[in-house]
DNA sequence: CGATATACATCGTGTCACGAAGTATATAGT
DNA sequence: ACTATATACTTCGTGACACGATGTATATCG
C-alpha cells in the first residue's frame, strides 16, 4: 500500500489495536498485518508518540524472563479514534471526487 | 483535516482536478477546496512533482497579461487515479478495523 | 548448536505539507 | 488617486514521519 495513504491511519491502527484489550508491540505488528504492513521500528516510533501525546499509557511486565510493555488506551486515545470516525464522511466525499465518472 | 491522512489523497485529488479538462494552479485549488483545502506552496510542490513522475505535463498560456500554466494529464496520471481507486478497498478494511464494534 | 521467533531500541535518510515571503498584474471600492 | 483584494506563480526553511539498517537479548525447536 502507498506509504502516504497509510500515514494518516497508522495511528488510530494501533490505537485500534489495543481498543479491546492492552497489548504489546509484537501482538501489535501480527494483529494489524491482515489490514496494514508496519515495521518494528515504524512501530515503536508511533507508540511513542502516542505515549507522549497520551493517548496510551505503558506498563513493562515480564514475561518468560523477556521484557513486555503493555500499552493501554486512554480516553483521549478512545476519543481519537471517534474524531478519526467522524473524519471518515471528509475522507469519502473526496473519494467520490477522485473516483466520480466523467460527468461535469 | 489531519495533515497526515490528507497526504495520501493529495497527488491523487490534483490529478482528479485536472481529469476531464486542463486546469491551471489557482483554479485547482478553488476546485478543491470543497473537499480538501490546500495552501498554493503545496500545490505547486504536487504539481512539480507530478510533473517529475510524467502524471501530467504543462503548458504556459498568457491570459489577460498574466502567466498561466495549464495542466494536461497523461495516460500515466490516469492510471495512478485507476490504481488509487484499486487501493480503496485496501482501505476499506482498515477503516473497517478501526470502527468495528467491541466484538473482538 | 545454530536457526528462528520473540521483544524492544536507536539512528539516519528521504519524502512531504505548509507557512512565510516575494514578484507582478488587474479590478473594485472609497 | 490610493488601497485593498483577487489572480497567478515561485522559493525557502522547518518539522513531521515511515522505514531500512543495525543492535541487544532470551527462548524454543530441529
Amino acid at each position: 500500500m502507498d506509504v502516504q495513504l497509510k500515514r494518516g491511519l497508522l495511528d488510530v491502527c494501533v490505537l485500534a489495536a489495543i481498543k479491546n484489550e492492552d497489548s504489546y508491540g509484537y501482538k501489535i505488528i501480527k494483529d494489524l498485518k491482515p489490514y496494514v504492513e508496519l515495521s518494528e521500528s515504524t512501530l515503536y516510533t508511533i507508540l511513542k508518540r502516542l505515549e507522549t501525546s497520551n493517548m496510551l499509557t505503558v506498563r513493562t511486565v515480564e514475561h518468560d524472563g523477556r521484557l513486555r510493555k503493555y500499552y493501554h488506551i486512554t480516553d483521549e486515545g478512545l476519543a481519537r479514534i471517534e474524531e478519526f470516525k467522524m473524519e471518515w464522511d471528509g475522507i469519502m466525499s473526496i473519494y467520490r471526487f477522485i473516483a466520480r465518472g466523467d460527468e461535469q
